[in-house]
DNA sequence: GGAAGCCGCGCG
DNA sequence: ACCGCGCGGCTTCC
């Protein structure tokens, strides 16, 4: 049991002995952090109350109301003092009210999450409860990462009142108000010393220091949002709405006219038609005309196409459509009243291999292949004067799977500035590098990603036939497979060494109040940089599967380099007229003023080549960066 | 009527 | 027997 005492609480009720407040803190040197805000969005709402937890056991209370906003400029000068660490739970939240109120960008330093350290520590784990789907008895639960739950797993203390309850806008807060948010605060200092411990342990020191210097870019992402031309997306919907109600039609009436007869609903909807997003009722329709297809999924219907079904080839339209609409509406819908832009919400540790997420609505799954997708990709405009700038590393995963597997010729390549995809086409249809088609290419970068993860003959036979409509036997596909090994036998000999490690256990540490510090042996993988991600063993031990110990790695160290270039970036910015706008697991999008569009642009790209080639030596990392006046070119 | 699971699909 | 996400719609269950 950690020792626990209840603290103080001080009402600050001058500027002046709130100074004073802040003196103390930096004589300590840390300090618990938190903030309640009038609402939850930081261009509309506020910080009401600012709560200052001292390792003294005495918790300062500002309220913004008594002290005028003047608190926050001293404020925003604590979260950008190097001499104070400051210990917030989920810091991206209170640190957005900071940087919003002073409408510049702060350069937050010594920032200790509560919320990201526990993810950190906790990476991978889940705990399996069971499931009332027969098909999966056991559904995975992942720890609950809350100040909430934190507080009682490891200091077993209930913070029964969640302050979502309050209202923080009202005139006079009461009493008890002010002591619930008091206590959220105390239990910040001795959590982070629990937290400090276990990444010690555990050997994620730079991650977490990783982690924290992430929030800054997060934040300012989450505030700067990106523009969206709605009245083009009005138009769009508007065109594609019409394309939509066709298809439908046409879809229904082929099937009414075949004697398709939907099933009895056992609910009120009664409908004569076939709904073309019920998978059953297009499973049904389709094997009444003899396709025996157990899935709806596009492969299985690209097949059932090819083989001259237009009911199949219409319904793949229709799903296009449906999904571009879908996805057009939820943005449209979601421009802000304050600057008609939209905010995504951005996630740093929300994947078990440390990628980035995005959601409501998520940034990183706007449509980028396909015909229509570049005029969606249109939409996403700068604003007049600006320019966007897109900068991506170049086959980042495959570089990096060079440098963990040290294979000779992907190094070989690499240091030649070779381009690796062409080299593969090159070497498996054993032709020359100049006489590589672009189709060759793309068809060799598929099989570059498929096989470094583990693919079998199979898929790849499946997506040669799916992506590129190539025919291929299982016997051509294998033979694709063997001599692709041949030639980079060093991913191999990787692949078999991370199998072989799935066999081994690290002693992970975990703590809860009842047991304390304690320690695990779990199969884990590791990033370049060090981040872990464990697998918990549950009875004989449930291991990773071959294809995540092959991926979690690779793609976790792609996380890892993103999160760098930005944190170097966001270091090197001195204008407010730069906003970074974007994050999509190996690319970042900036707005930039028009003039400086050339500087930022060598000055991204000079960052992520730095950073990456420093991260894999002796392989070379580079980058492309692009001007744009709208994300579609 | 809401929650949870599943499927299919978009991105990297 | 290819990894990691989030989302929308359908279906099922309470």
């Amino acid at each position: 049991m950690s020792a626990f005492k209840t603290g103080s609480i001080v009402r600050i009720e001058s500027l002046k002995s709130w100074e004073e407040a802040l003196q103390e803190t930096r004589r300590f040197g840390s300090c618990g952090l938190d903030m309640e805000t009038t609402g939850p969005d930081p261009l509309i709402s506020g910080i009401r109350l600012i709560l200052l937890a001292l390792p003294n056991y005495r918790t300062c209370v500002a309220d913004i109301l008594d002290l005028g906003t003047e608190v926050l400029a001293l404020l925003a000068a604590l979260v950008e003092d190097a001499r104070v660490k400051k210990i917030i739970h989920d810091a991206k939240f209170g640190l957005s009210f900071v940087q919003a109120s002073q409408g510049r960008r702060l350069k937050f330093k010594k920032i200790f999450d509560t919320m990201l350290a526990s993810q950190i520590c906790w990476a991978g784990y889940y705990y399996l409860v069971p499931s009332k789907s027969p098909k999966n008895p056991w559904k995975k639960r992942e720890p609950d990462h809350s100040l909430k739950a934190l507080a009682e797993r490891h200091l077993g203390i209930m913070l029964d009142k969640s302050r979502q309850d309050y209202d923080w806008s009202c005139k006079h807060l009461t009493a008890e108000q002010i002591e619930y948010a008091a206590k959220n605060t105390e239990v910040l200092l001795p959590l982070e010393a629990i937290f400090q411990d276990l990444i010690i342990k555990n050997g994620q020191e730079k991650i977490a220091e990783l982690e924290f210097r992430t929030i800054s870019p997060v934040v300012e992402m989450g505030l700067s949002g990106i523009c969206l031309d709605s009245e083009a997306t009005k138009s769009l919907i508007l065109e594609k709405e019409a394309k939509l109600v066709e298809a439908v039609i046409d879809l229904q009436s082929e099937a009414k006219e075949n004697g398709f007869i939907p099933l009895p609903d056992n609910d009120s909807k009664p409908s004569y038609y076939l709904n073309p997003d019920s998978q059953e009722d297009v499973k049904r329709y389709l094997q009444s005309l003899g396709f025996q297809i157990i899935t709806t999924k596009a492969e299985v219907l690209k097949e059932v196409a090819a083989s001259g079904c237009i009911f199949a080839d219409r319904l793949l339209s229709y799903r296009r459509l449906s999904h571009q609409l879908a996805f057009l509406n939820s943005w449209l819908q979601r421009l802000h009243p304050v600057d008609g832009r939209i905010h995504p919400q951005y996630f740093q540790l929300h994947s078990a291999t440390g990628r980035l997420s995005s959601r409501k609505p998520n940034a990183q799954q706007v449509p980028a292949r396909g015909e229509d997708s570049q005029a969606i990709r249109k939409l996403f405009r700068a604003p007049p004067g600006k320019k966007l700038i897109k900068a991506d590393f170049s086959a980042i995963e495959m570089r990096i799977m060079a440098y963990l597997s040290a294979d000779e010729t992907m190094l070989k390549a690499f240091r030649e500035r070779q381009d690796l995809h062409r080299l593969t086409a090159s070497k498996i249809s054993c032709q020359p590098l100049d006489q590589v088609t672009e189709t060759q290419r793309q068809a060799a970068k598929c099989i570059n990603y498929l096989l470094i993860y583990g693919g079998s003959a199979e898929t790849l036979q499946q997506r040669a036939l799916y992506d590129y409509g190539i025919v291929m036997s299982l016997v051509e596909a294998g033979e694709a497979r063997e001599r692709y090994f041949e030639m980079y036998s060093g991913i191999g000999k990787w692949q078999m060494e991370q199998i072989e490690a799935m066999n081994y256990t690290h002693d992970h540490y975990f703590h809860d109040c009842v047991r304390g510090t304690f320690s695990l042996p779990l199969t884990c993988t590791l990033t370049v940089l060090g981040r872990r991600r464990v697998w918990p063993r549950f009875g004989t031990g449930i291991k990773a599967s071959k294809f995540q110990a092959f991926n979690t790695p690779c793609q976790g160290t792609g996380a890892d380099l993103i999160k760098m270039a930005m944190c170097e970036l966001y270091d090197s910015l001195r204008s407010e007229e730069v906003k970074i706008i974007g994050s999509i697991h190996d690319e970042i999008l900036l707005e930039v003023p028009e003039d400086r569009a050339e500087a930022y642009a060598s000055m991204l790209c000079e960052i992520m080549n730095r950073v990456g080639s420093e991260l894999l030596y002796p392989v070379p990392v580079t980058s492309e960066a692009k001007i744009l006046s709208s994300w579609g070119g």
